[in-house]
DNA sequence: GTCTATAGGCAGATAGAC
DNA sequence: GTCTATCTGCCTATAGAC
């Protein structure tokens, strides 16, 4: 590998650094090439040169962050073998995300979908997939074991975590207040984990 | 009331009614004057006749919409008695949202917070605040009467029902699978209602 | 690789005729 | 109330110099 095209890499890294982070911030919409070429001292030409187009730079986008998220399940696995214990992990990533007064990036995406050229459509769509697979397997798991208790099947119980984690995250960063998210996070591992419940 | 201004008021109406869809499909940021103004046949400067600019058109969405919504709870607080049957009718008005291909206008506009005029972002606040009130009450009074059995104190089970529903409504429209929604529903209301839980 | 310059379009907003 | 016309600014994107 050449000097230049490790230069190249590592500007298309900065670039996709700072979109993603104002993009998860102000969303897709409200997004622009003079925004990240200003925050890295480029002009938008520059940025023109690594990322052809608004909905190359977005896949790019997407497909890092499921590639680090998928990352991120990978090492909870390797880390924790206990079902309950992965999915408090798991939602440790969006609580980490919000402090950083971050949207996730696909939860973001999400909300502008209809906006999205298709292309990044379905990339977000493959990423909520690809983490409602995973929780539906550590789900599944659990429950074999005894440490997880469902209301629903597996993969329904993994698209309620999903969701109740992205719109937890949603309204605790409208509203300022960590708390909701965290609280949520309380209630719904309360209502997974075998044991905790009260009545019959 | 002359004619002239119960036209106005009626166009004013109108312009309300395309921009609340656009937007709760499209998102503020991916809405424009011009979008409206084609819908309804009418020019750009029509529209800031009647709302001189978007953080005013944006303002009076927020009411109407949290007018509307305090409506729709007076509403089953008129028609149903028990907590639970309160709840699944909250949780309808989400469904319905949903089936007209739409975000709720405020889960979309919370996403994009960051963008919106303060007016807004204090709008937005307000309208979560008083659906989060509401929930908190009827979850309270089920648990005096027996019919509900929370998890965490009322508020905090209200910011879950909030969120469950927002996040279910944004991952459902996104992945084009209404089931989404419905089985969160499900699964929130079997773990608020009392006597469905089966472990101890 | 990054720059300057520019094309071409659309945005929000205003002025003034009707 | 609604129109046409226009201002101003920002956007995405490209061409060509360095």
């Amino acid at each position: 590998m050449t000097k230049s095209s490790v230069q190249s890499d590592e500007t298309a890294a900065l670039i996709l650094n700072a979109a993603e982070r104002l993009v998860a911030v102000r969303g897709f919409n409200g997004f622009s090439y003079g925004d990240a070429a200003k925050e890295l001292g480029l002009t938008r030409a520059a940025l023109h040169y690594h990322f052809a187009n608004k909905a190359d730079l977005g896949e790019a986008l997407i497909t890092r962050y499921g590639d680090r998220f998928a990352d991120a399940l990978a090492a909870i696995d390797a880390r924790e073998s206990e079902a309950m214990a992965k999915l408090e992990a798991y939602a440790q990533l969006y609580l980490e995300v919000l402090r950083e007064g971050r949207m996730c990036l696909c939860g973001m995406l999400a909300a502008e979908n209809e906006t999205l050229p298709p292309s990044m459509q379905d990339a977000v769509s493959r990423f909520f997939i690809s983490n409602q697979s995973w929780l539906s397997s550590v789900l599944a798991r659990g429950t074999e074991l005894g440490t997880v208790e469902l209301r629903g099947s597996p993969d329904e119980t993994a698209w309620l975590v999903i969701n109740t984690l992205e719109g937890a995250m949603l309204l605790a960063r409208s509203l300022h207040e960590v708390a909701i998210l965290q609280s949520s996070i309380d209630q719904l591992m309360a209502g997974l984990r075998r044991g905790t419940r009260v009545d019959v």
